[in-house]
RNA sequence: GGUCACGUGGCCGAGUGGCUAGGCAGAGGUCUGCAAAACCUCGUACAGCGGUUCGACUCCGCUCGUGACCUCCA
């Protein structure tokens, strides 16, 4: 709608690292890739934050107008654990481990993901492609790259070149890597006498016989490597060069720095135009991850059944948690945290339940249009939830005035208020609302009404003990009532 | 060891060369029979030491501390 709305976007781009205008290269069109799950376990809280930045991206693109295309890969292949030579395939290891088929670890922990993406309101993407539905293109993708001389066959196995790619091109420019640190750095080369340097990395990785997940190639019997799979997927789905590449900080190195130079390689330019990256979630100021041990599950968060939880949170107070922070900032873990975070979103959502109820006034006594102007310009200022959620709370002060008769909105304010309302909370932000917090149950609201009017009688005739006593009985089962001018309301605790 | 970040009031966390972030907790007030909620007011935060500047929390340097990546990890 409005052009303040479509004002510009600015990002930081890894590229440069600095705030940039975002323009897409197809207007309205706009191509977002994220990196999605290797679905050998279940996703932790930290793999969560992740997915919950690219959502945001993908709803603010979205609300700006934008028709965006977001594809998120399923990473059901080639994900080796440890030394990418030695290293067993993860989801192989996992089906060792359970005792069952590769591919139905694949289907588990790909339901479970996406049972986690529902329950903390993540958009699914336009296209969720899997590695293993895409082995011809990635074969192609191999092939294109042996012809330019930039990779090599070794024993069945195809190795990219990383030092000859990198005299051609640039090569470590995303993670701000210089190749001859990367060289004077590198461990012990130990079982990788089949590569010529050790930056090299597999883009096609040579099967035994007793591996359960492999393919036909012209290179023989193998499956692909790892950072292969998005680089041909994103180059099917978006072109080989498309708007946005998005992924958790963890993967800038070395995973999207070979992103880049497979595409390179195989198609002569650069892949992408913005690359963001969201920072970690830690706990206790470190890094949660599945190798650390330090993560819990969805479940365990809302259960609290886990060491580091005191108690349960929704997955909503998660999401306010995380908001409130900034996505290229690390944010620690902290039951204090959650818990201010918990009051937070209560807050938020009580003024949202008073929106639809607030009377008009005959003066304006606040700028609704500066207020969503503001909110707007966080926005555009790469994703500043933070400053964002700061000026709904502004919404909040002025949604409790209205309805305590301290100031007065015209119906234009106050319809323009409650779509801003929507807008941010619902929509951009993508708070659900949660049931329980006051009258969606018919029933239990006309009972609970019941005993507000005995309780208007019983305070009519000065009898307030057995008006505290009605109200201290529905506080004990956790109704609270709360009187004021306009009457008594009522809602959980 | 190399590279790169970060260090903000009781807690979590934005932001900026000079002007109140916000949330939670706390204090006082208004309202109320009381309470809760709501609203109003309050805390003189920016790791330390130097430097640049009329002025730095914000820029530069050093020191200390923490973390991330360099190997699979969102």
């Amino acid at each position: 709608m409005s052009t303040a709305k479509k004002g510009p976007f600015f990002l930081t781009n890894t590229l440069t690292r600095r705030k940039e205008e975002f323009v897409p290269l197809r207007p309205p069109h706009v191509g977002l890739y994220v990196c999605g799950p290797t679905v050998y376990s279940d996703v932790h809280l930290g793999n969560v934050r992740s997915f919950l930045t690219f959502d945001v991206l993908y709803r603010w693109l979205t609300f700006v107008g934008y028709k965006v295309r977001y594809v998120r890969n399923i990473t059901d292949v080639g994900h080796l654990t440890g030394d990418v030579d030695e290293g067993e395939d993860k989801i192989a290891r996992r089906a060792r481990l359970e005792q069952l088929e590769p591919m139905e670890i694949v289907q588990k922990y790909t339901n479970g993901f996406h049972d986690v993406m529902r329950l903390f309101n993540i958009l699914p993407p336009s296209i969720e492609p899997t590695a293993t539905g895409h082995l011809i293109e990635q074969i192609a993708m191999v092939q294109r790259i042996l012809a330019s001389g930039f990779g090599y066959e070794a024993n069945g196995s195809v190795y990219f070149d990383v030092p000859g790619f990198a005299t051609k091109h640039p090569y470590g420019e995303l993670s701000g890597r210089k190749i001859d640190e990367l060289l004077a750095n590198t461990r012990d080369t130990e079982g990788m006498e089949e590569k010529r340097s050790p930056l090299d990395f597999a883009i096609w990785k040579k099967a035994d016989p007793s591996h359960l997940m492999k393919w036909p190639s012209p290179w023989g019997e193998g499956f692909p490597g790892w950072h292969l799979e998005c680089s041909a997927m994103s180059t099917k789905y978006l072109g080989g060069t498309f708007d946005i590449h998005g992924g958790g900080m963890d993967l800038k190195f070395p995973h999207h720095e070979c992103e880049v130079a497979q595409s390179v390689a195989a198609d002569g330019h650069a892949p992408v135009r913005y690359w963001m990256h969201g920072n970690m979630l830690t706990v206790n100021g470190r890094k949660m991850a599945k190798s650390e041990g330090n993560g819990f599950t969805p479940e365990e968060l809302l259960t609290g059944d886990h060491k580091l939880l005191e108690k349960g949170y929704s997955a909503m107070t998660v999401r306010f948690f995380m908001l409130q922070c900034h996505y290229a900032s690390t944010l620690d873990f902290s039951n204090a945290a959650m818990q201010a975070s918990e009051k937070g979103l209560e807050r938020l959502e009580k003024a949202m339940a008073l929106l639809p109820g607030l009377k008009p006034g005959d003066a304006d006594g606040a700028d609704i249009e500066a207020l969503e102007h503001r909110c707007h310009a966080a926005m555009n200022d790469d994703l500043n939830t933070p400053v964002l959620i700061a000026e709904l709370f502004e919404a909040v002060r002025l949604i409790n005035s209205v309805n305590d008769s301290k100031l007065k909105l015209t119906a234009g304010a106050l319809e323009r208020l409650r779509s801003l309302m929507q807008a941010m909370v619902r929509d951009v932000l993508g708070f659900r609302a949660e049931a329980g917090a006051g009258g969606d149950d018919r029933m239990l609201d006309a009972l609970v009404q019941e005993f507000i009017h005995l309780r208007a009688e019983a305070k009519a005739r000065k009898d307030f003990a057995t008006g505290d006593a009605i109200r201290d009985r529905l506080g004990a089962i956790g109704i609270a009532l709360k009187d004021s001018k306009e009457g008594t309301t009522w809602e959980r605790t």
